[in-house]
DNA sequence: TTGTAAGCGTTATCAT
DNA sequence: ATGATAACGCTTACAA
């Protein structure tokens, strides 16, 4: 059993409240006293009760993060985002995502309730419907992730998948001089592909680069599906000045590894671009030019809005939108084309 | 504020001790009254107060992760495992990690502090001395991940690295027949480069196999610094049954680039192994032999052992080793060199 | 079966 | 500057 603050009293000869002074450096306490108390707790190493603590000031110093998956760099980078805010702003950090078995509503609903937490940073990108719903009973303060509802008044950070994905085929148009884009996404539902596929009609069409149907293709963002799919199609794709506008950098990396393989140059007879900017960008030969998604920043940035929403829980809801950033390597041939 | 047991008590005509039996479903409460509670917990939202129930019940069901650093998929993954184990046994998992500017030594001690989670998960692998003392004045139950003190009687989960990297050496040199290897270590003072050294050194000591100090090097685990590497020196690697050995899956994929890149092939003109299975080695072409350490199980694994000794803390300390698998694909020739 | 009341370890308000 | 004492919201003997 702990020594509890009373006994830290007994033995400095003080009452209780003195202790809690010296303890929360509130008020004045005397030198003297303060040292007396202060030897008392050394010797005893007293450590306050978190949860007599908690039960007074109704505040535990802990924040939430609920995660839809944990797989993978894209989350684990959110976390860590995430965790260095925290800490710095005095806050630990709670973890919580989905098992297989258990849907998201089930989780924020469990993970509210113990609510131990000051508050939570959801994450509600890949999930069904009725989050709405769930948000609207919330008695904890909160700040949502990659948010794509519209006209909600709560605190929100998104990034700006569109003015990434159009930085980039801008970049292909103007600078690399492509003649032709295949666009390579995930799945046709995904968010992410459509904003990027969104992109890549928009720049086109303003640029008049002629595009059809047949040269978008969708799979499931897997390295081992696009190193399969490349090396089916990749003949068909080279050519002067063409380039494949993968929609993650796995599959980027998947189509130049079946280019190797089947003898095609990257850049030089096929350019190929990536985007999110996660390790593998860096460790494909050549190095993929791609766009940087600021995942850590996005996690950082939801704790720094939610820890000030803690500190004022009346100002106004707070929406930022994060910029991607474009990462010129070498797999575009850009340097190669000496356009730019 | 939220509703208080209280409310509810008046609401439902009763007393507090009532509402508290039907919560936490202990004693026996008369079908009516019970109705009649659940009525007013449903119409006020009650959700007990988790601070005033902890200080009485001295538990959280929080279990705190404490890793020297959150980069990279090592972490992720045990991240990933222990959330899930935790979620399973009804815990939630609060994660903490030193930033750059703070010691381990001080993150535990301010984690320990705060000590609103009923225990403490450790991974002290990458952690400079003093740690022992740290642990001594724990008042926390604690397990220990990775740990390599011998002798301590805490709970604690290991990997068998030593065992897994003779897995691949006698892999190496009795399927793959293998007649020199190269060592691509991290760190000298690594302490998996050492284990991973110590097997390269055995295994070739019980095989015959010879090798010199000019075969053994040290880099830095990551894939550029490999690949600088190896385009110097892959020209000398080449031979019949010659074989590099990275200590890691990044810079075993960085020496297969650069190995293609100067027109070797892999596996036949050299073979290349790496260690981890991360995702690096199903992006490299060929696809990595590496041993697969269960990351994500060590997590689950220490919140098991954790929440096993919460539940009983008597029990005698549990050191629990994992065991890598050795995981055949095509780097490293086998099927090629057709002798397994 | 239900109610009363005594803690649990703090902080905060008020005297002194 | 310091000390009583009343909350905070809950669990749990013990009493009825």
């Amino acid at each position: 059993m702990p020594p509890s603050i009373d006994q830290v009293a007994r033995r400095a000869n003080v009452s209780i409240s003195t202790v809690s002074r010296v303890v929360n450096r509130r008020n004045v306490v005397s030198e003297k006293t303060r040292h007396r108390v202060e030897l008392a707790i050394k010797e005893l190493g007293y450590q306050p009760n978190a949860f007599a603590r908690g039960l007074m000031l109704r505040k535990s110093e802990m924040v939430g993060l609920v995660l839809p998956d944990l797989h993978g760099e894209f989350y684990s980078e959110i976390i860590r985002g995430a965790n260095m805010q925290a800490r710095q702003l005095g806050y630990s950090l709670v973890i919580a995502s989905a098992r297989d078995t258990d849907d998201a509503q089930s989780l924020l609903h469990g993970f509210h309730g113990r609510s131990i937490m000051d508050g939570l940073a959801i994450m509600v990108s890949e999930v069904t419907g009725g989050i709405q719903e769930v948000l609207g009973t919330f008695r904890l303060p909160f700040v949502v992730l990659d948010d794509d509802i519209d006209g909600a008044d709560h605190d929100s950070v998104t990034i700006d998948q569109l003015g990434g994905a159009r930085a980039m085929m801008r970049h292909l148009v103007e600078t690399c001089r492509v003649s032709r884009v295949f666009f390579l996404g995930g799945l046709e539902t995904n968010v992410d592909t459509i904003a990027r596929l969104k992109a890549y009609r928009q720049v086109l069409g303003e640029h008049q680069v002629p595009f059809s149907a047949s040269d978008i293709y969708h799979l499931d963002y897997r390295y081992e599906t696009a190193w399969e799919f490349a090396r089916q199609h990749v003949s068909e794709w080279v050519g002067e000045r063409h380039c494949v506008f993968a929609a993650n950098d796995e599959m980027a990396s998947g189509v130049v590894d079946a280019a190797a393989a089947a003898g095609v140059k990257v850049p030089e007879d096929l350019a190929v671009v990536g985007f999110d900017d996660t390790r593998v960008a860096r460790m494909t030969r050549p190095p993929l030019t791609t766009v940087r998604v600021p995942m850590a920043q996005m996690g950082a940035k939801a704790i720094e809005l939610l820890c000030s929403r803690l500190a004022d829980p009346a100002q106004p809801a707070d929406q930022v939108s994060l910029q991607p950033e474009l990462i010129v390597r070498e797999s575009c041939g850009a340097n190669v084309c000496g356009a730019g």
